[in-house]
DNA sequence: CGGAAGTTGTTTAAATTTGAAATACCAGGT
DNA sequence: ACCTGGTATTTCAAATTTAAACAACTTCCG
């Protein structure tokens, strides 16, 4: 825990990643619900599930996938599944699991959202990009993301 | 709302930015929480007190620097209160306002934190940059939220 | 001046999130 | 089969966050 202070220039690059990535999603997830019903939570869930072989996915890996607590995405899902845009079922070879199913509902929810979406991340994110930024932040927050994984396996 | 599509690149950069920030920030606060009984939230509140004229806030413009809705601010400033981190005071000029002071014990408090806060900090985030990062990340985050803002003022 | 219209903060109730404890089950010995 | 120690998910209560409705002021204009 030495060197507890940070440059001047390092507070600001922090700030700026911290208040920025915040009001990004704040203005991304406003557009989604002005447009569509869905929370940007529901999306990603609906992202997760279609992407998944067989459109489902264990309760356990989807949580990890979201950065859910696993509650929360009990609850999260319970409340999508009142909508119809999910199923729940036993999973079956382990007894303890369940898994969270896509329905064609929740796939047509997602399909219709997702244009209106991704061109809402385009118009306030991708378009303020050229190319060499694209590439750094995809390597920067991918090297930051692998760190941070080895640092939670590894604690001491 | 033309061009509702993003290219794989496009969309890797936009999901590394989402999920690891949010990944980092998360870390960031249990490294907090854990040495100190402050929330990032709570944290930041005494941030910017302790940088505010005369070490108070009007309470919209300590919200809007937070990016908190008005009344989550004054649920926030008010368990802060009632831990005698600040304190709140009727405006003097307009009598709609109130205004948050930050208290001797929430300097203290702040003082106390702030070392091992940055070192989570630089350990998490700043040591996996390099210059060329640092300066990057600064713009291209700056000019987001500048594109934000705009947008914000004059949406049509 | 008089009052419509806009601000500022707080309150309230409902929705969401968290965190601890409970449940149900699996796996490896014994 | 019977423990013992994990693992997967849900449940429950408490804490937080949001959204809408208010109360108290200010401002602006006619």
């Amino acid at each position: 825990m030495r060197d507890e202070k940070l440059r001047p220039d390092e507070l600001a690059a922090w700030r700026a990643v911290v208040e920025s990535s915040q009001r990004l999603l704040i203005t991304i997830e406003d557009d989604l619900r002005k447009a569509s019903d869905l929370t940007l939570a529901d999306y990603n869930v609906l992202v997760q599930l279609s992407e998944a072989p067989g459109r489902r996915l264990r309760m356990g890996d989807l949580a990890t996938k979201l950065i859910f607590a696993p509650s929360r995405l009990t609850y999260q899902i319970g409340t999508m599944e009142k909508r119809g845009l999910v199923t729940r079922e036993p999973c079956p070879d382990d007894r303890r699991g369940s898994e969270a199913v896509l329905t064609e509902a929740g796939l047509a929810a997602l399909r219709a959202a997702a244009p209106g979406h991704l061109g809402s991340v385009r118009r306030h994110f991708i378009e303020d990009l050229d190319a060499a930024d694209l590439a750094a932040l995809t390597k920067i927050f991918t090297r930051i993301d692998e760190r941070l994984s080895a640092a939670r396996t590894e604690p001491r």
